[in-house]
DNA sequence: GACACTGAGACGAAACTCGTCTTAATGTCT
DNA sequence: AGACATTAAGACGAGTTTCGTCTCAGTGTC
């Protein structure tokens, strides 16, 4: 048995999906949940709007969980800013739910992913990855790093480059390989003992 | 500058992408158009309702529309038919809005292709191919192929079968010549080799 | 029995939606 | 020029929807 409230996630979410945000009422959610109205406001008091931001809330947890799990491995920094990288671009392009919000809400999707809900993905980005990072950089260093990556993961997820890719790790290896040593800077040497940026991945 | 008409029913199929029809408003489609909330109702008086008639007839027309060129220079039953329903399967297929719209309104969308909509389809396709199926047939027979052809080419749209196809025209003919022995009757000859059909006219 | 939680739905206030109407601006034809 | 048609803008009242809160009854647990 489910929770109460992820029904009623659940539920908005699939109301979202048919109307898009800006038409979904509470109505419709009750209707789609069979939960009541009184209950639906006593566990999302506020109604509408704070219901569908704990839905976007609910979509990047699942989201940097998925994250979580794929980067869990990684020995050296490359690697771990590589998978990141591409995981994160891959989960955003297999999302049809993401690609029919797109369709159809593109303005308030883009917003989503550019103005309002940037602050909130790099945080989440940084939470996720700076234990994994500290090892090998300075905090500051990484917090740049990872910030920097969020926004490009976002932008060429929205607008596709010709000359960049983050799609197969190779494509993204090589973008981030350099970036590395802008950020860390030409003098630093990255190995920790063990783990050069050099390392060659073996498997996955 | 197109005719107030046109930019009217382009706002209105632009929200009903956005919303769907259950959501939409006079005013959503005001606001969209640019065009005054008086205009609107002369052109459409009824509002809504009769705007997304309109707008239901315009696809059709449009879609009869590109199939009339497909068949334009036909020269046997078979072919005939074998185009029109490999053209038609794959104008449907091929129609993002349609797709994003069976995906945001499934319940309405099957009901327009089968329940509500599937008399003017059928209506419309005699309409445009029974010119062409004449010299071949008989007209009733005409009638009741083109019947027959169009319900299935709905039907596999919206689920396809696991052993026809209408995708490529090798399939749709392996289903179609023997469909039209049945229809003709067992006597009739049928030359495929020369692109012509020889039928004689029947009782009945 | 006390308690917590829930569904059902009533309630007034606010907002929205509809369809019609008026007015003024614009362009066209004679 | 003047007559005419078409349109945008928006006011309007009536009806409907939506909101957020509230009460009440039913259910299960301790």
């Amino acid at each position: 048995m489910t929770s109460p409230e992820t029904q009623i996630l659940d539920a908005a979410q699939r109301c979202r999906q048919r109307w898009g945000i800006a038409k979904v009422t509470v109505d419709d959610i009750v209707a789609e949940s069979g939960i009541s109205r009184a209950t639906i406001y006593r566990l999302f008091p506020g109604g509408k709007e704070v219901l569908f931001e704990a839905l976007r809330v609910r979509f990047l947890e699942e989201f940097f969980e998925r994250l979580r799990a794929e980067i869990a491995a990684v020995t050296s920094l490359e690697d771990l800013l590589v998978r990141a990288v591409v995981c994160a671009t891959r989960e955003l392009r297999a999302d049809s739910d993401l690609a029919l919000q797109l369709a159809t809400e593109p303005g308030e999707t883009v917003s989503e992913l550019t103005v309002a809900g940037l602050p909130r993905i790099i945080r989440m980005a940084n939470t996720l990855l700076l234990p994994f990072a500290a090892p090998y950089i300075e905090v500051a260093t990484a917090r740049a790093m990872i910030d920097a990556l969020a926004r490009l993961v976002i932008s060429m997820f929205l607008a596709p480059s010709d000359h960049l890719s983050f799609d197969d790790e190779e494509s993204a290896r090589s973008m981030i390989r350099p970036l590395i040593q802008v950020f860390i800077g030409p003098d630093q040497q990255i190995s920790t003992t063990t783990n050069t940026v050099f390392t060659s991945t073996e498997g996955d």
